[in-house]
DNA sequence: TTGTGTTATGAGTACGTTAACATACCCTTT
DNA sequence: AAAGGGTATGTTAACGTACTCATAACACAA
């Protein structure tokens, strides 16, 4: 029978077979050159090898992968690339899959529309993977009912906590606590909170650490403000707490450019950072944007995070399955944004 | 023969003749439920769709790869996910392979060690995609003698020209010729430059594009500073302007970033923007990071840089393969950091 | 009754790879 | 000369899917 078009091209690769005809062997001693194994005769090798280049010879990823049930790629599901967290996250798993010689597959979601984790899951699985990696970066409505596709790993990055996968996250409500603890040993106690948008999975755990804080030294936390995470919506709020509070001495702003944003509202509103007002963010993300950074801040160490994330998703073999939850410490940066307060 | 175990994990994902067997029908039904076909009885499917609910059936990518042919994945080489140029491919790739329900297989080099591009094809063309991809941030050594492969769409972010290949990207020429033409309307003559580091192709095409604007108006170019990117490095290079060059009236920097550090520089030394000294970037890449940015700078549209990458390294049926070179025009952004010299 | 068309289903095959097994040959050793 | 052992190579089977073709059952019209 006659070979049928095989795609688009109307071509079809060259195959190990096509190069043993060529070469007179089998397709069986193209596939022992192809992969260097030994047993081959010298001659033999080098005329495989000369119809190999000859031919355009390269092997087939599906054929492989059928073979041997494998496909050396971890799915990635975000659902914007661009959002600081996100990138951070694909940066952290692309240094651990380059370490074990895998690749990623990135699937991104609608920037947009509100997704599931099943429909995430039921699209990566239809990839070429070995595991599967959500980020969950705002509350998905199926999380409590979703159940992991059975034979294969998946891990969502989160902080929530679920009965029947694997989710790894930077400790976001530990970071408060850091940042708390230094406002508080440098005698702070009226701090004000600048969060992002409440649907942020981060945000509700940032917020909750500084409440969680505040309470915890039985201060009456003072309603916190909303942002976007942009320098522009941290000006603003800023400027309102310049303009309505005069008791605070010190604002946290759940990410570093809401932070900069503030310090410059505070300046413009004839406040000085630190002496009259203190500022934290978290992210330590402003060095490459900011000249002379001095923002205090909390640096998570976000290879770490990748490399448990892809762990957990691609186990190695023999490797117990058990469902846990990680919660990687970020590390406190003090600069120079932070002082006494005012006596 | 007792199946021996399929990989690590000792066992085989479900296959079609696994829901076949349970259901009592032909693999080739189980196929038409599992693709939604017509022509199956409503009985037939319904207990072939419960079958595969029960085993957990999904369809084996490799499997359908083999058969047609066609992965529905594009790869692409990167060397460093975080520097804003990859980010905001991966971005605009994203985006277009999301319209065409493509994935993303993405490679991270080393950041580090030099790379070429048949180092980078071969990686990626042993993974599962229907075109590659790459990113060329720096020159690569074998960029003149390099070959694709036959067979597979292939195209390079870059600025140079490629006989045998497709090259894309933003034009990083005219964003100088832009910005310049910008700065002689309001009448300036004395433009410094801070460049990025030399390697970086980006950075010498804007910089040659600043040269050439000025040599054609018959002004001596003066020595231009190099840079790292980053906003301390534009403020050294600021700072190092203010002290040194009395007779210059503007500042290209060849990113926001450096911009901004040059901003802070000018001021901390005493000089007004714009009065004193105009300032313009490129990227448009601050407004997260920076309140009220202001900077006069040039914007690129990277989604249709995303589009007509991926447009060219997975071809159409019947699109014709000349290899092209593309350039993507930017867009002058005028904000408020450029004005008149002083006369 | 016979022919024609439709619908549901199954059988066979090809896609490219690699493991396991089989074979053929040459070189030692007894 | 026969036996044994290594080396080079070929043969077969299996991985999971979807296309093509075949078959069987049935409906309807001439």
């Amino acid at each position: 029978m006659a070979r049928r078009p095989f795609n688009d091209t109307g071509t079809r690769p060259v195959s190990m077979a096509d190069v043993a005809r060529a070469a007179g062997v089998s397709q069986q001693t193209v596939s022992r050159v192809a992969n260097g194994l030994p047993n081959v005769n010298e001659q033999t090798r080098q005329r495989v090898q000369a119809a190999m280049q000859e031919l355009g010879f390269r092997p087939s990823y599906a054929g492989r992968s059928l073979r041997d049930g494998r496909y050396h790629s971890v799915g990635l599901c975000v659902n914007d690339v661009t959002k600081f967290g996100n990138l951070s996250m694909i940066d952290g798993i692309a240094s651990a899959a380059r370490e074990h010689n895998c690749a990623i597959t990135l699937v991104e979601m609608s920037k947009t529309e509100e997704f599931s984790l099943a429909e995430a899951t039921r699209r990566m699985a239809a990839l070429p993977v070995d595991g599967i990696i959500i980020g969950m970066s705002r509350m998905a409505p199926d999380f409590e009912t979703f159940d992991p596709l059975p034979g294969i790993g998946t891990v969502i990055v989160t902080m929530y906590a679920h009965p029947r996968v694997t989710t790894v996250d930077s400790d976001h409500y530990g970071c408060s606590l850091l940042l708390m603890d230094h406002l508080f040993e440098l005698g702070h106690e009226q701090i004000r909170f600048i969060g992002g948008p409440s649907f942020s999975v981060d945000e509700q755990f940032r917020r909750a650490g500084w409440q969680d804080a505040l309470e915890r030294k039985h201060i009456e936390p003072v309603e916190p403000l909303e942002g976007d995470w942009s320098a522009n919506s941290g000006y603003e709020a800023g400027r309102y707490l310049a303009e309505h509070d005069r008791t605070m001495t010190a604002i946290y702003a759940a990410n570093d450019q809401m932070a900069n944003g503030a310090i410059a509202a505070l300046r413009d509103s004839g406040l000085r950072v630190p002496e009259d007002v203190s500022v934290v963010g978290v992210d330590d993300s402003l060095d490459d944007f900011v000249a002379h950074n001095e923002l205090t801040t909390v640096r998570f160490d976000l290879h770490q995070r990748g490399r448990e994330v892809f762990e957990h998703a691609v186990p190695k073999a023999g490797a117990t399955d058990k469902t846990v939850a990680i919660r990687i410490p970020g590390q406190l940066i003090v600069r120079h944004t932070t002082a006494a307060p005012r006596t």
